[in-house]
DNA sequence: TTCGTTTTTGTGTGCGCAAACATTATCTTT
DNA sequence: AAAGATAATGTTTGCGCACACAAAAACGAA
């Protein structure tokens, strides 16, 4: 492979002997081409590697491509404040260039919301969409209309079986599970019963949940620990001071020695029980960098948790979708994130990295 | 604050009264310019916000910047390998604009030829510089020449305490220490004695590892773990064969239940001589996703690693560089990245996700 | 005043590309 | 074979900026 750079459409057409648009014409596919043109500029963009320039490209173009994001209501709960904090990272990173990004805010907890909001994306006619399908089955009738309308889009934090977005950016569910048994089984100085809690704010997907515990109790299996004992408990919609009084019972009734807990807002709700309690030897591990989980963290009483990330999460979505439209360039299908481990000592360096 | 947006040059030129070329002196601080002129134009640029096309700009800036960074040879030693392949990653992000990037390779043992390359650096006359400033009076004298002919420049990996670089990335030493005797201690099973070990390929910078072992010993103290005793251990220039007898000695007569390695080297090293002996009871912490010690953490001959993420931090710091250079933006003085604790349930994640 | 200097301001071109617009070649049809 | 249609190709402009170049003021000395 020859190493030219620098090439231009220009160079391009010269080479193959036609004019620049022609050779605009086969990079961007549109009107009629001859054959014989189209072998000749193939055959110069495949010998010097043409690259376009993305800066002259985006100066060029007038169109304004238009992305909708469409997420949880981030006053709802701080993990998707989170996201919506990733998104808006990626308003002022790509502000610069020819795309008008959009966020469309659905109610957690409510289904109707999402297709309401799924309807006013539609009627905004976008040119990519950024979304985290909660509601499985409202979120493919979405896919569906996407489709048909030939928009393209990424799926982050929940995947979905049969969507077929242009990249879906989340973490391995079930290695995240193995990994939050092997960080609660180093708290674990003896052997005993464990609890996985799924805690819910709306009945959500059990798929995204299960897929944990699975990896959770495979662990312990894989590592022939069997004096531990895993039971699993769900919570659905309970309110605080019911989940407070449930857990109590189920604590000291099975003498738990560890709590593994698959959601973000479940760690805290649950640190906040043991604490209140003034249980001190029980570990726990949970789940991202939320406000009361990282108190909780200082606190000792929650011991490890699991970042999954939702800013970058988010972040990177939106670079994909602006990618994709910009430039054409297509993303993976699938980004697993690093499943970070944050306990008492990394979690300062993860709060002040900004990284995130 | 008013809102205006995609104000351009010619606007803010329209509404002083002047040309284009005087907005342009005005915000390139080039040329005469009379203060009647330079007020009102100042005054059109904070009324409006005013924002340069950063693609326009680079399109039609004609210089070419020059980017140096001078680095260890990256066949010496898979850490500086990794970081090597993040400036290659760089050029590749960067490529398109105008900068030009060039690799300079210095013998991680051999302090002359730092001086040799760094001379032939400033010899090329480079815009920016990236540098990791191993050896630091060598160091010292290469800033001041720097300085000398007002190169900015950004240091990665290692600091260096009177430098005055535009920006310093690397990772807390201290903190990754306490990080580092947390998830050893997780390990413990028992009371009895720990070594830290730091194994140097070369004379090196003993503040950077005295650094971890203040964190790792802080830890113990702080959580009032006495009934551990940490020990410590040189190997300078140590051959394998001897550094293997050396610390077979030290495991056995010490009686050894941990080991706390300062060295992304060292780690496999030390696992090497554990793993060979049969040894099975002693905990092992690390750092870096080397090829070796990734193959020893899958073994579970090591139990942790903390990642300092080399990759990422050469590659940030090229990018710093061109946003400097480029678009005059000034990165943060000091960027401590996460102290990422792997291990063998996450440790593929970390392999896979690509964006390390 | 006049001409040469210096200071200050203005005009024009090109960066690489997208896209509107303009032209030429190639068919059809009668 | 001429006229109209259509397919294929070519030319030009402008995106916002940097920068070379050109021009006009302002100043100064004779």
């Amino acid at each position: 492979m020859t190493e030219y750079k620098n090439i231009r459409i220009k160079d391009i057409a010269q080479m193959a002997g036609v004019s620049v648009a022609t050779v605009d014409r086969v990079l961007h596919k549109r009107g009629k081409i001859s054959e014989k043109a189209f072998q000749k500029v193939m055959e110069a963009l495949e010998k010097t590697g043409y690259k376009p320039n993305l800066m002259a490209s985006t100066l060029g173009a007038k169109k304004k491509y238009k992305i909708a994001a469409l997420v949880p209501n981030p006053l709802q709960d701080d993990y998707w404040n989170q996201s919506a904090s990733g998104i808006l990272n990626a308003i002022s990173e790509w502000e610069q260039y020819n795309v008008q990004i959009e966020t469309f805010y659905f109610n957690l907890y409510d289904r109707t919301s999402f297709i309401a909001m799924s309807r006013k994306v539609l009627s905004q006619r976008p040119d990519g969409v950024l979304l985290a399908p909660i509601f499985h089955q409202e979120a493919n009738e979405f896919f569906d209309e996407l489709k048909a309308s030939s928009i393209p889009y990424v799926l982050f934090n929940t995947n979905i079986p049969n969507a077929t977005p242009i990249s879906f950016i989340g973490q391995d569910l079930y290695q995240s599970g193995r990994v939050g048994a092997e960080m609660l089984h180093t708290k674990l100085s003896e052997p005993g019963n464990i609890a996985v809690l799924h805690v819910y704010e709306a009945i959500q997907n059990g798929v995204h949940l299960s897929e944990k515990e699975k990896g959770f109790r495979d662990f312990f299996r894989d590592n022939r620990l069997d004096d531990f004992t895993i039971l699993s408990y769900e919570f659905e919609n309970t309110h605080e001071s019911e989940f407070s009084r449930e857990l109590m019972t189920i604590i000291t009734r099975d003498k738990l020695k560890g709590i593994f807990v698959s959601t973000s807002k479940g760690a805290y709700l649950t640190a906040s029980v043991i604490d209140q309690a003034g249980i001190k030897d029980i570990a726990l591990v949970g789940y991202d960098l939320l406000k009361n989980n990282i108190h909780y963290v200082y606190d000792r009483v929650i011991n490890y948790l699991i970042n999954q990330n939702p800013r970058k999460q988010a972040f990177l979505g939106i670079s994909y979708l602006v990618n994709y439209l910009l430039f054409r360039k297509v993303p993976p299908a699938n980004v697993l994130f690093p499943l970070e481990v944050i306990s008492r000592e990394n979690i300062k360096s993860y709060l002040n990295s900004g990284l995130n």
